[in-house]
RNA sequence: GCCGCUGUGGUGGAACAGGUAGACACAAGGGACUUAAAAUCCCUCGGAGGCAACUCUGUGCCGGUUCAAGUCCGGCCAGCGGUACCA
């Protein structure tokens, strides 16, 4: 018979949801294993073979820990609230509800043909209001716990969407979903107060084990640095606060330079205030992305009429303003060191500005000596002749002792922009009351539901599409009673998914986003695998919420996720992204239905190095369904024998079965998939040499199993094996069986490799040497030379050197 | 600019912890089977030379350490990702 994988893949799938085998169980006394995946967003294009990558991994992840005996928590759902849908219904005329439940339909009929062990029993949908009941919940928590605040400040703000956009989502100037210009806007907007737990989000990333790359990107967007805040007086008798974090150039603070919206602007009144004026009308102007796009000319105007003084030299200096200083970072103004900073020194070489060096080691008449390893202080009467280091210790402790400054750590990273003004994504629970100020919705209330809206998109002002619903913001003042109106933004799409992991826990608790007991059992996640776009968006914002829900009690660990891992992207057969306009985009159905579910897996595991992009080829589909091919020839007709444990192997085939059984494990567990595919190719090379017997071949299918269940089940119950593949213990090897009696060892003369001799494994170095000599090709390259020495590596090789 | 990653056959990629470079596949070429094609099976497959045994050479480039370097060190070059006037 052939292998029908169409009817085999059917047969398995309808199997698996009526026995329902994977359910993760309630109580059990096994130890759990919560195994991750980002879920997915159910777009109207349907199921992309980005998809299954990590999809896959992680189920063969969630299929061994289940046969190593865990109680495996494998979850999915949808992270339905955003903007294709809301945009797709907009132009067809439909509620992005009904758009949703299709999408959502259309993915799980998807998921399922590939044959996921994903518990559905407990699959969420960010949607539903009584799951968005707890993503509300928890912004009233922090509403409560001052973490969620409103405030008038420049968003980004996305042309096209019409709509703002968090700092993480601008990517170079422009909307991370559908690249228009973003642009500078004045706006009130809801703000989470993320940079309260900066500090916590960087440390405690020391705690958890994700892979390096993750932890260096979420430093770096956090961006701790730590320096001083330094007060300069001025001739106006006000006070510049500056921050640095070279408290150790002071005295080559030689200028100010302040950002063009400083408040003390205001204040003043300057002689050349119409110039001044001029320049912050320009600055205001520009976007975000303007300013900084042009990095090589730095421009300004001096503040003329008011000077700074130098607080350790004593020195009058200039004030400029200019947008290289951002009013955003810091204190919005600077001290500038030109000997030691270049934009400060490209600054003063354009103005004409004096140049001190405070610190030896480099030319500040050629460039700015930033060295901090190296140099020497000068020109600082209070640390002259100190390192840059010990300095700044020095300097810090006289500015606070004189009460002129005090340390100071900053962050880059900036509060989250929290509202949107889009219609599909969760209400914010939120009333505005004329006297009371902004009031929260009481519990009870919740979920605050969505309404039904004549049209969906973002009215002319820049409002949600909720703000024309006339009856629906009028509400009472949950305090006092009075006129009050709803909040018409609605969350960003990141909120729904800051959370989601809680809920599987527990997914259908009416009482709390999950019980403590389901919590504690489950959290925090044992290994989570995304992608590595999320890393600055969804993995810090869940970081996060997790840290506030711990804060408050609500869950048991500061850190959700013990382990992350990052898969790299599938490309198009051109090595480009794969994308519409490029035509390259490839979709699994199609493969699903040419070559089957079990092979599109093994393929897609396959294809390369998991944690590296890798171009789709179809040819190579090819060869992963002659592998299956093979696999079922070998074992579609029944075996005869005894199958009962690994004494029942073939002499033949012990060693690469036991080796096999180490390389299959182990390389699941460090993602090389790619290599643990081969290994079993290999094997089945081997047994076409000479046939495998029943225990063999049990084997083979039960390590099969994880990567190709379908077949592996078939394959299983032709053979008239006891339960079923996915239920066996994974198989156990013995070290000493790896290793084969007689091993091939290289010989070298010179380092260079002569020959190979094969001897029995663990030979005496003296027997090893013996041996080689007497080799007839090594007999050859050494005669009427003399040895003088011997390397011999156990097991591998041995070098002869010779003169 | 800064931070991180990566450079290995025609292609995707292997190589534990410095120890036989190219596992496993794909493509290509040759052969068997077939009326034929597909499928399947067998052989060859980094480069150069040789009838052959074999020899030389080869992991982006230059140098170093070592008995031995794809792997370690120093200096470059190229590509990818992140970030961007963050003081």
């Amino acid at each position: 018979m052939k292998y029908d994988f169409t009817r085999i893949e059917k047969k398995w799938q309808g199997k698996w949801e009526a026995e329902k085998p994977f359910t993760a169980l309630y109580g059990s006394e096994k130890p759990k294993s919560y195994i991750l995946i980002e879920f997915p967003y159910p777009s109207g294009t349907g199921l992309h073979v980005g998809h299954p990558r990590p999809f896959t991994a992680m189920d063969i992840v969630a299929r061994k820990r289940r046969m190593l005996g865990y109680n495996v928590l494998y979850p999915i759902g949808f992270d339905a609230f955003g903007l294709p849908t809301e945009n797709f219904a907009i132009q067809n005329k439909v509620h992005p509800m009904v758009v949703t439940k299709n999408n959502i339909l259309r993915f799980t009929s998807q998921l399922k043909k590939l044959g996921y062990s994903f518990d559905w029993s407990r699959c969420v949908d960010t949607t539903d209001p009584e799951y968005y009941k707890w993503t509300q919940w928890i912004f009233l928590k922090m509403f409560e716990h001052d973490l969620a605040y409103k405030a008038l400040i420049p968003v980004n703000w996305c042309t096209s969407c019409k709509c703002v956009l968090a700092n993480e989502e601008v990517v170079d100037g422009g909307c991370e979903r559908c690249g228009a210009e973003v642009v500078r806007r004045e706006k009130s907007q809801w703000m989470l107060r993320i940079t309260k737990y900066a500090q916590r989000l960087v440390d405690d990333l020391d705690d958890v084990d994700y892979v390096e790359r993750v932890k260096v990107q979420q430093r770096n967007w956090i961006g701790r640095s730590v320096g001083a805040e330094v007060d300069f007086k001025t001739t106006t008798g006000d006070t510049i606060r500056v921050f640095t974090t070279r408290q150790d150039t002071l005295y080559g603070a030689t200028y100010m330079v302040i950002s063009p919206e400083h408040s003390l602007l205001k204040k003043w009144s300057v002689e050349n205030a119409d110039e001044i004026h001029t320049y912050q009308e320009d600055a205001a102007k520009k976007s975000d992305f303007e300013r900084t796009e042009l990095v090589k000319e730095k421009t300004g105007v001096e503040v003329k009429g008011v000077r700074a003084i130098n607080p350790v030299s004593g020195k009058e200096i200039p004030i400029f303003i200019s947008d290289y200083v951002l009013a955003s970072y810091g204190t919005g103004a600077i001290m500038a060191v030109p000997g030691h900073d270049v934009r400060d020194w490209e600054f003063a070489k354009k103005f004409g500005l004096p140049i001190i060096e405070v610190v030896a080691g480099g030319d500040v008449e050629k460039e700015a000596f930033e060295d901090c390893e190296t140099g020497i202080m000068v020109n600082s009467p209070l640390i002259n002749g100190l390192n840059v280091e010990d300095a700044k210790v020095k300097i810090t402790k006289w500015l606070t002792e004189n009460g002129l400054g005090v340390e100071k750590v900053n962050f880059k990273l900036r509060d989250w922009v929290f509202s949107r003004q889009r219609y599909w994504g969760e209400p914010i629970p939120i009333v505005h009351c004329e006297k009371c100020g902004y009031v929260a919705l009481p519990e009870n209330e919740l979920p605050l539901i969505l309404p039904d809206v004549e049209n969906y998109e973002t009215t002319e002002t820049g409002e949600s599409p909720l703000a024309a619903m006339t009856e629906w913001i009028i509400t009472n003042c949950p305090k006092c009673g009075g006129f009050a109106k709803r909040e018409t933004d609605t969350m960003p799409q990141w909120a729904g998914s800051s959370w989601y992991f809680l809920r599987y826990a527990d997914p259908d608790n009416k009482n709390a986003l999950a019980s403590k007991q389901a919590l504690d059992y489950w959290t925090p996640v044992d290994w989570y695998n995304g992608g590595m776009e999320h890393t600055t968006l969804h993995l810090l914002y869940s970081r996060f919420w997790h840290k506030f829900l711990y804060d408050i009690g609500v869950v048991p660990t500061p850190e959700p996720y013990m382990k992350r891992t990052s898969h790299g992207m599938i490309l198009g057969e051109d090595n480009q992204k794969m994308s519409k306009s490029r035509g390259n985009v490839v979709n699994p159905d199609e493969y699903i239905s040419e070559f089957g579910a079990d092979t599109l897996r093994l393929y897609i595991m396959f294809i390369g190095d998991f944690e590296k992009a890798a171009p789709w080829s179809h040819n190579a589909v090819k060869g992963c369904k002659r592998f299956l091919d093979r696999v079922w020839n070998l074992a579609e007709a029944k075996i005869e024998g005894r199958a009962t444990s690994n004494e029942d192997l073939s002499k033949e085939h012990e060693t690469a079965v036991h080796r096999a059984v180490k390389k299959v494990g182990c390389d699941i567990e460090v993602l090389k998939f790619n290599t643990a595919i081969a290994t079993l190719m290999a094997l089945v090379n081997e047994f076409y040499i000479t046939k495998p017997n029943r225990m063999e071949i049990k084997l083979l299918l039960t390590l099969l199993s994880p990567f190709a269940p379908h077949i592996a089940e078939e394959l299983w119950e032709l053979q008239c094996f006891e339960g079923y593949a996915s239920g066996q213990p994974w198989p156990e090897y013995d070290e000493g069986k790896t290793i084969e009696a007689n091993i091939d060892m290289a010989v070298q003369v010179m380092g260079k490799l002569r020959g190979t001799i094969n001897v029995p494994v663990d030979s005496e170095d003296e027997f090893v040497v013996r041996t080689a000599v007497s080799d007839e090709k090594i007999a050859r390259c050494i005669e009427s030379k003399e040895i003088m020495r011997t390397i011999v590596v156990k097991n591998k090789l041995v070098n002869l050197i010779v003169k």
